[in-house]
DNA sequence: TTGAAAGCGCTAACAC
DNA sequence: GTGTTAGCGCTTTCAA
């Protein structure tokens, strides 16, 4: 007994070959059921069972059990130019925020017999046009793209295309899309306004990736909701993280700190970001909520488990999820494409990283 | 531009905004070229483009090219049998060690074409069985099951019904089937040879979710490492979470401490179960790593977050994923369902929930 | 090297 | 209510 630093293979007595007999199909249905082939389908079909005797219906129905029928989805779909399947882009299934946005989509498409195939684009363009590419030669009869990107051209091309697009956390300044997100002036809104009600007043902003819509648009809103509540925005607490990754969240928390403003509370564009001011005041000596308090964005499953539990807004992943199936079911339904969005309600989660001022 | 004899949609921009109405077809591609179907599709596929003279490949090419064209999957698939799609299981895409797996796999099947769609079973038996029957409606060429019950009887139908399977973080008691995992053994050992390092003697279990693989074995497998180890196996420092969770955790916890025998050390059957121990050790008042040095499984990628940030056993979840693809593409490949299990290497964290004792 | 033709399994328009 | 039939778009013999 020890432990191998190699991958180590364990081999196993070879078993049972593949006898993957083809499947039944409807003529084989049909004729054991001594019926036509358009009798059985008809049949099998509840759209169209009603124009069958009943008693027929059952009989098809029993030998089709009995055989282990099952509709041949190739055939099918050759017929009917539906692949019964949509296509999905995120930038990667890694990051926290996709797993329960993902999760709702597929729960809301299945009962409907939809199913999903999932593309990660890393924020490669190359790689998003290419994955695009798979979708439409699949023929996906819908899309859902939670990629960030706020400027993309090829959006427009998919819209004219005809193919139902849902965009999931994300708005494009090209054309007018359904989308869905959690309400991001309504979120900022409860964050700026946590604050104020502790008493703060020198609010700094640590932003993240101006590139994508939701990085942009916290940003605004902080800005809005600062002046809203009466509160000045002094242009040296606004700081910006390139990306929505805690080094980033770090180092600009560094800048932030090294220009020598007063401030005492951080409004973060994301969880991670959050985790990156932690970092960054750490490295000054600034302590968190005693000098600084941070209220965080996404309400990731891990805040309680932070040091210390981070306050946060809470982005409701799997509703959004839902609501993205919801709308695009919809759009698939009714062949009308016209442009819905939906912005769901965030919620304030009070932790240990905020206190009065 | 030639005008063709058959009906084309006009004032589509080609290569442009493809109109979904109607994408052409082979027969299109064909008659704008001049040639026979049959010549279009053999200059199409690389197969077997070398049947076919370079010049008019070229011809052939280009014209698909302007078309927009692209293989209708249904046909292709009608014709040939395969979906080039494979169908996952997860227990739930929300539990943060599934994405990376799932990410690997796509990573790892993209390339060749493959595409996947999947499924969360919630633990459920009848969901399980029901989203196997859809995937196996689909006519998926291959099945990844990363549900992790020990006992399943529907894997020997699988089995038998010749559909490629691998299992991921799961062995089965059933049937001979190929696997990938993270080697629990070795893992395990990391674990308890870390602990007994620092000079811990007085070692403690939290396990979780005896019937699921994992559960199982690393239970067993820190019996065994304790025994190589020369430590004494205490029944009283043993002690089960019925789940995976913070919260079974915490109560397993406290059952052991209420248990009153003395330990200094313990190991977590999971990341989730350890930041439970964290828990129900504070409740008794009790500090780690001061008082109780805790090891977590997994190292989940917030593990450097945690209070205090947990030393834990890193399974490369990615890697795992990469090699599911790995084993499923060769047995899609060669029509080889001999099982093959592959283990791969963890490593150990240290963080600063480890103290010398 | 290219063309003709036979399906793959299903749906739907049309007959009976 | 049930049967007949013509494709959906592609691959793949078999001929030329």
């Amino acid at each position: 007994m020890g432990s191998s630093p190699e991958s180590r293979a364990v081999g196993q007595p070879a078993g049972g070959g593949r006898n993957r007999s083809r499947p039944p199909t409807l003529r084989e249905v049909a004729s054991a059921a001594q019926l036509d082939i358009s009798t059985v389908s008809r049949a099998l079909r509840p759209e169209t069972r009603d124009r069958v005797k009943p008693e027929t219906v059952k009989r098809v129905l029993a030998t089709a059990e009995a055989l282990g029928y099952r509709a041949n989805p190739f055939a099918r779909g050759l017929k009917v130019q539906r692949s019964m399947t949509i296509g999905m882009l995120v930038p990667d299934l890694g990051n926290p925020l996709f797993p329960p946005i993902v999760r709702g989509i597929e729960d809301g498409l299945r009962d409907r017999g939809y199913a999903m195939i999932l593309g990660n684009t890393d924020q490669d363009l190359g790689r998003e046009e290419n994955l695009l590419d798979v979708f439409l030669q699949r023929r996906v009869d819908g899309l859902v793209l939670a990629t960030a990107l706020r400027s993309y051209p090829l959006l427009q091309n998919l819209v004219d295309g005809g193919v139902p697009v849902v965009l999931v956390n994300r708005t494009t300044d090209e054309a007018p899309m359904s989308m869905v997100a959690g309400d991001d002036h309504q979120g900022v809104g409860l964050a700026v306004r946590h604050l104020a009600d502790l008493g703060h007043q020198r609010i700094a902003f640590v932003g993240a990736a101006l590139s994508a819509s939701t990085g942009f648009n916290r940003y605004h809103y902080f800005r809005a909701w600062m002046h809203a509540l009466g509160l000045e925005v002094d242009e040296e607490l606004i700081v910006f993280a390139p990306w929505f990754t805690k080094d980033a969240g770090a180092e600009a928390t560094k800048e932030l700190v090294g220009r020598g403003r007063p401030f005492t509370a951080i409004v973060a564009a994301s969880d991670m970001i959050a985790l990156g001011c932690y970092r960054g005041l750490r490295a000054h000596g600034l302590h968190v909520p005693d000098d600084v308090s941070v209220v965080g964005y996404n309400g990731s499953r891990w805040c309680d488990e932070f040091d210390p539990p981070l306050t946060s807004i809470h982005v409701p992943k799997y509703q959004i999820g839902r609501e993205t199936a919801r709308l695009l079911l919809n759009m698939l339904d009714t062949a009308d494409t016209s442009p819905a969005s939906v912005l769901l309600p965030t919620s304030l989660q009070v932790r240990a990283s905020t206190r009065q001022v």
